[in-house]
DNA sequence: CTGAAAGCGCTAACAA
DNA sequence: TTGTTAGCGCTTTCAG
């Protein structure tokens, strides 16, 4: 594949070679004809400025790395297409590194994004842990980086946040207005930091609608439907069943309705469940199941164009945070039906 | 961000660049000692090598651009993981983009991925159409190219596909050993070229297996779950409902589903179903999803180490094509109840 | 085994 | 407005 150069373009029609760097970049004075006249000769002659020199000299690669846990859950699929959208627009590429929700993977792939010399970086992080402590040095060192979702409290940088402590309060607070009486709660493993805000959340709502001790409990489960099935069948196994599940996230919400109805028990008219973070699926089973709808676009694209704007502004920006809203999707699986 | 380069380890050793160029790539000659001392002190000084600059100077850009209909759902997020597999760990850069399941943008983002100088792409395209005609110029042209799932027959390129045809069939003959008599299959529109396969694939069932044709009929539905809800509520008002429904993707066999259950209908009882592209959430829903599983890790690996050996081998390649199997899952959706 | 020097294709002062 | 030229940071001949 030989590409044809700028000096070839320039020597066609006997001008400079920065005649032509310039008809490309309308930011120099050029008369209009002779630009007009290098594009379409130009183009003409197939001729598409070589992007890696640009990056060379101009000591900017227009690369954005996006580091997040997974892309196989539509969460953060639809996050990494909103920033796609708006840095691809903006001529950046986007490298998108999954980390498998290891921290260890994590921070090597924003290491190789740093190496790769990338304008910018936003984070999705896997969990709290040591790798903020690099992050924190990088963004001093004067490295763009946003953050997004599972974003530490302590962490005094740009990050794109949701409010779950607040939609949280208002899932559990929709199960007890179904009158459920007794609420469990599965949450996610404590060193994710938004696990702590949902239960956050959880406990407040217990709390203002004075529900007793016993009647309500936090288990530590994961994210998985293997792990929320392993939880309610050690649930059954113990006699102790709730009227309700709230769960971290809508994989372990099916896997606590799917081992409930295979031992036996009807929901919502046994025991409710209620999931988090709305899928498309959601709605496609029986029950649907009730969530909380993220906007996940939207935090894509303020994410994205935070990073923008740091890139863009040299002057060290005092970190944003962006506490983004959710809505409750009320589905069947949540309705308290008249059992009575 | 001020970066060390290589000629500041240079100064600092009193060495040559091109030594300390020599150090980091192993395959010139250089003594042991030295080597070990430049990369040592490059260690040290927090040297790395500008990837833009080495880019440049070898007029290689290890960039491989990925272009997928989308990867909201695990079909291709999956694939996508394979293929950056084994690309990352040969020292590829991975660009993702998708096409909306729409021609024209599938074929811009080849063309920016061809001007961003990328060494090879990885196509999975939309659905038929003139993009082919671009994209064999290209091959031509001396350009890397390999094409994954749904690549008409026509095409001679390296190519990576699963054998929906033969799949289909074992699909279809499923359900006719579960003495399902009346099967229609709701198939994807036929610009899609697998759609065709799936389409032949039962068909060759219905051949084999003598079913009159009024017990079998091919409806063009679409991908998604609303395609086949609306295909089914239309035979349930029609009144003309199979014992069994063969679906395209299971979205759709999920719709087919759901709207079956809310007109009162008990899948499989009174209609089973069949979905295809197994996914993980087939076995949590109820009844479990049977669908046939893609081996859509082994289909990125397979097409990443095609593109490798493209890219690698200056000779002209022979297309190759890997036809690759799958697997059914059997579960309870397809399984004829003792309604008797 | 090591160094000098010519590029890779482009940008961006500086001159004209 | 245009051309000249010196880089950007690295690789890779060619000498030594």
């Amino acid at each position: 594949m030989k590409h044809i150069t700028i000096k070839d373009v320039a020597k066609k029609l006997n001008v400079s070679i920065s005649s032509v760097s310039r008809a490309f970049n309308d930011k120099y004075d050029i008369k209009k004809e002779t630009r007009e006249l290098i594009l379409k000769t130009a183009e003409e002659m197939g001729y598409f400025p070589n992007p890696i020199a640009k990056k060379l000299s101009q000591r900017k690669t227009f690369n954005i790395g996006v580091v997040v846990p997974e892309f196989i859950n539509e969460f953060y699929a639809e996050i990494i297409v909103a920033i796609q959208e708006v840095l691809i627009e903006n001529g950046f590429q986007v490298l998108v590194m999954q980390s498998d929700n290891n921290p260890e993977l994590e921070l090597k792939n924003v290491k190789t994004i740093i190496h790769s010399m990338a304008d910018g970086i936003i984070i999705a992080p896997s969990l709290d842990g040591d790798n903020m402590n690099y992050y924190m040095k990088q963004i001093e060192a004067g490295c763009p980086i946003v953050f997004v979702n599972r974003v530490p409290d302590s962490i005094t940088a740009s990050k794109v946040i949701f409010d779950h402590k607040k939609w949280s309060f208002f899932a559990t607070e929709h199960l007890i207005r179904q009158q459920h009486k007794k609420i469990y709660h599965l949450s996610a493993h404590s060193n994710i930091s938004v696990a702590k805000d949902q239960i956050k959340g959880f406990l407040k709502a217990m709390k203002k609608h004075k529900i007793k001790e016993e009647n309500y409990k936090t288990i530590e489960t994961g994210l998985l439907a293997k792990e929320g099935m392993a939880i309610v069948e050690d649930l059954i196994y113990k006699q102790d069943l709730p009227d309700a599940f709230f769960c971290v996230s809508n994989p372990v919400a099916m896997g606590v309705i799917k081992t409930l109805k295979d031992n036996g028990y009807d929901v919502p008219r046994d025991i409710a469940v209620m999931g988090f973070t709305d899928t498309q699926i959601a709605k496609l089973i029986s029950p649907q199941l009730c969530s909380v709808k993220q906007p996940t676009f939207e935090m894509g694209k303020i994410a994205a164009n935070l990073l923008l704007d740091q890139i863009n502004n040299d002057k060290i920006n005092e970190p944003i945070t962006k506490l983004l809203n959710g809505k409750l999707v009320i589905r069947e699986s949540s309705i308290k039906t008249s059992s009575t």
